[in-house]
DNA sequence: ATTTATAACTTGTATATACAAGTTATAAAT
DNA sequence: ATTTATAACTTGTATATACAAGTTATAAAT
């Protein structure tokens, strides 16, 4: 791979100060260094600095208070997108458990597929699988992955378990997430998706179609989620 | 009322771009005009008329393309609230009908009410109303509405159709949404619920309970919505 | 006619600086 | 001891400027 240019300062500043907030070496409600004292740490001048706090303050890292000087916030959830959550008590790790049951395959994209695609998306085909969630046992989620199949070598070996598409994607292709939508029913399970998730058929439940943009042109998401809220609900903050 | 003090330039400059976009004079794909253009038109600088550039992506007014300009765009939907949308056509403001059923009236708050309150909410009780949206005639969504009454004189008497609520609460109440939740539910239609939706009883409608925080301390609203989701479906861009 | 180079534009990043305005600890006055 | 003023800090807003880098229309060369 070539050696890409070097970040802009700003970029590293933003870098460096999500990283220790993200590793705790600053908590909730601590102040961070103030602006001069930034500016004197990475050599250069408020502007610059106030560029990168900036952008901590549109993701929701910290807040900053006039007289006072920046502080470390509950950074927001992401995205918008939905999580499951159960009733009673938080849900822990252990308690989740994903089940692939389509391994991830290059595959050409359907002729009436929901959402319009480009030229090179059609070219390129996509990468399909399908997992099954559950939550302390009970099949919970069925879920649907279409990836446009660009720059993503190798990708079909790689190991989908737990909550890793998002890391996966992000660590070895340097994918992200830029935007998305979703639509939301609530449609009759059908025989397939009724036995799937342990209900009886035409049981209520919620069907999402997702359409997620990245950082890389024509590289999209797309997820077809059908979800059992008998015992979970979809939760979203925002 | 006290005058408040003049707006800072770059807040001028983003109330009068965005109400350039909002009122047509700039459509999607436009250019607006170069930094240099506004620093002559404003008699500033580009760092100004930067800071308010910035604001409009954040919004998702403009995206911005180096070398090229400020090409406006689709603003973003607020919070990730969800909209309705149809399956056909855009939904035009004709379309859009709300009935009120439950005028807004002030309660007290139910015993086992599904949030936790605050010990100031419980003692200020709520505003509550009803309303039943349709789309082309056809009854979509209804919403039940709490608003905690804190600093709402006279909120009873407020005329609340069409899709006025958060524009009656900023205008006359400078109450603005902060950040919020929402969860998701697929059930089927209870007695109530499938007559008011002109739906068979049983017929799978998504339920959301949405909390919604304000920039004034205590004031949450809080909305139970029922969704008819055989014609449209929920949408939501983020 | 087509290709190539250039000039003139655009936004991106950065420096250097100034004063306004809010917060807080400290020193001075009572 | 308490109040008051001040100094030293913080972020907010703004000016002035420079060069890098991407885009596009135009002029020059073929």
């Amino acid at each position: 791979m070539r050696t890409s240019q070097p970040l802009p300062l700003y970029k590293k500043l933003i870098d460096d100060l999500k990283k220790l907030i993200d590793q705790g070496a600053f908590k909730k409600g601590d102040l961070l260094p103030s602006e001069n004292e930034l500016c004197k740490t990475y050599n250069t001048t408020r502007p610059t600095v106030r560029q990168a706090l900036a952008e901590l303050i549109n993701t929701g890292y910290i807040v900053r208070q006039q007289g006072k000087g920046s502080i470390v916030a509950e950074p927001k959830k992401g995205l918008g997108i939905l999580s499951v959550s159960g009733f009673t008590a938080g849900i822990h790790d252990k308690n989740l458990k994903t089940e692939i049951l389509d391994k991830p395959q290059k595959k050409t994209w359907d002729d009436n597929f929901f959402y319009e695609l480009s030229d090179e998306e059609l070219k390129a085909g996509n990468i399909y699988f399908s997992r099954l969630r559950y939550i302390n046992d009970l099949p919970v989620l069925f879920e649907e992955t279409f990836i446009t199949n660009i720059q993503l070598p190798r990708f079909t070996t790689r190991n989908l378990e737990d909550r890793s598409l998002f890391n996966t994607l992000n660590k070895y292709y340097q994918v992200e997430i830029k935007e998305g939508e979703q639509k939301i029913w609530a449609i009759g399970a059908d025989k397939k998706i009724s036995k799937l998730l342990a209900l009886k058929s035409g049981s209520p439940i919620v069907h999402m179609k997702r359409k997620l943009k990245t950082n890389i042109r024509n590289l999209n998401i797309y997820s077809w989620l059908y979800c059992n809220t008998e015992e979970y609900y979809l939760h979203d903050n925002f």
